[in-house]
DNA sequence: TACGCTCTATTGTCAGACAATATTGCTTTC
DNA sequence: GAAAGCAATATTGTCTGACAATAGAGCGTA
């Protein structure tokens, strides 16, 4: 990588790609131990929201164009920079610019011609239910109606996941419900907890049994990253909530589909309240 | 592209890749007009399945390794061939596998690390509500069990999808389900009927107004697709099928929740028997 | 006006080089 | 002999520069 490479990436993070470049050309004299962060120059903000630090530059440029497509700074059908323009504005290669161009077609938020360049496709073919789209499409302006919408979705999922699980669930999977469900009674910091609760519904919707189901656990991840936020929960709250998990844990494992949807529900209840009161 | 690009990608779509290549080293002078197909050895297979005549050499590279990792051929945790075994054994550029590579790994189906190679992720990260992710996986042995699959997922998600439709509907989202309606009773050819019908639950989800069911259209368009085959339909059953969606139309005009949700499992129940009746 | 030609901008593909990385096995040391 | 550090090595990551294929745009001609 060039080394101001990753330094460029980050500048570039909010003030569009429109700025003015310094260094555009090639270094010939490959430098060999970058001063990269030293000689950045003043003025150019660092946002350090969505740097990667280990990642690759492709994947990282892909979060970049992918973030700046789904915030809606290209509108679909809009004709995006081409590749070369890319890759002067970030300083790197054109071939990184294309592999990570190739993942946003991968997740349908681009498509390309030759002659035509890439645009951005309209938001039905959007694949939202993708880890990163989902992760982007959440730095929305307003978090509040994304959590609406997510929680929303739970409504339709989860119960009919659980009763699938209390009809379908083998022994092991009983034995990761439950025992996610004892974690998170155990846990001892919240954070440790809510990482035991993600376990808990992404193991009903693996026991299931229905394979489709299971991708929708990126949405459960990504609802609970931004419900931690709401983070102030009295102890009695949490011992509530507590009980109402292990209803569930209860009626998956004594096979009663109609009685764990209920008990799922209930929970679903509860935080939608705790949304609501915020 | 070389001229034998193409036809190594197709000839190798079955025999796996380890078989031996003839002409794996560049040809230094780009043949004219490629005599690709005229010159392949007669005992190689040329399989017409996953053919994408169109299609770019990344796109039907990933294609081609996509359906391999689906379909089995590398369980997960397995390390895949090099890139430079890929570009080998489909004649191909490196950088073409790379793009490849890197689409697939935007689906969750890869991850890489230098020194290690590229590996095939988990089942459970893979993204299988994906459009190509779904095509793959519907290519399975049997699609018997694929089509109980989505079945069973369309009865979780489409009634509540229904009865959200029937509260936010806006006017031109109802103007779109009643126009797919009655094209599909006006339909000439059976074909036409059921882009009709397609387009009629997409347009449900769309007006479901929750942007999350709308990708789950992907599952909707797969399952047509495959239920087309069960094409031996009556004419009567047609027309009551055609009363089903009319009814699931009506209770969406007229705003009434719980009866569209109701008309919706009819319609599905109907489904169902076609498909047990198989 | 309609058709067809050329021009040209953009992605698609190729080749070859070097960098970064982390496993593997070797070597050294205790 | 075991543990720790070190070097060798295989693989992906990145860069560069070239040419091919494509299809829109503009032009000229019938």
């Amino acid at each position: 990588m060039r080394p101001n490479a990753r330094a460029a990436l980050d500048s570039f993070r909010k003030p569009a790609f429109l700025k003015p470049m310094r260094d555009a050309k090639p270094n010939k004299e490959r430098s060999p131990k970058k001063p990269a962060s030293a000689e950045r120059q003043p003025g150019v903000r660092r946002s350090d929201a969505a740097r990667i630090p280990g990642a690759s530059v492709h994947t990282s440029l892909a979060s970049e164009i992918g973030l700046r497509i789904v915030r809606g700074d290209y509108p679909p059908g809009t004709i995006l920079p081409n590749e070369a323009k890319w890759s002067e504005t970030f300083s790197v290669s054109r071939s990184a610019v294309r592999e990570a161009i190739k993942m946003l077609m991968a997740k349908s938020l681009l498509a390309s011609r030759p002659k035509i360049g890439s645009w951005v496709e309209p938001k039905e073919r959007w694949n939202l239910l993708d880890r990163d789209v989902l992760a982007w499409y959440a730095t929305s302006p307003d978090r509040e109606v994304f959590l609406k919408t997510v929680q929303e979705f739970r409504h339709i999922i989860e119960p009919e996941a659980s009763a699938f699980a209390a009809m379908r669930r083998t022994e092991e999977q009983m034995a990761e419900i439950s025992q996610a469900c004892r974690e998170m009674g155990e846990a001892a910091s919240l954070q440790e907890r809510t990482r035991a609760d993600t376990r808990f519904h992404l193991a009903i919707l693996r026991a299931s049994g229905n394979d489709l189901l299971v991708p929708l656990g990126v949405l459960i991840e990504s609802a609970f990253d931004h419900l931690f936020t709401f983070t102030t929960r009295a102890v009695d709250d949490l011992n509530h909530v507590q009980k109402l998990h292990e209803a569930i844990e209860k009626n998956i494992r004594l096979q009663r589909p109609d009685a764990a949807r209920a008990a799922v529900r209930k929970l679903l209840a509860n935080t939608d309240n705790v949304i609501k009161s915020r």
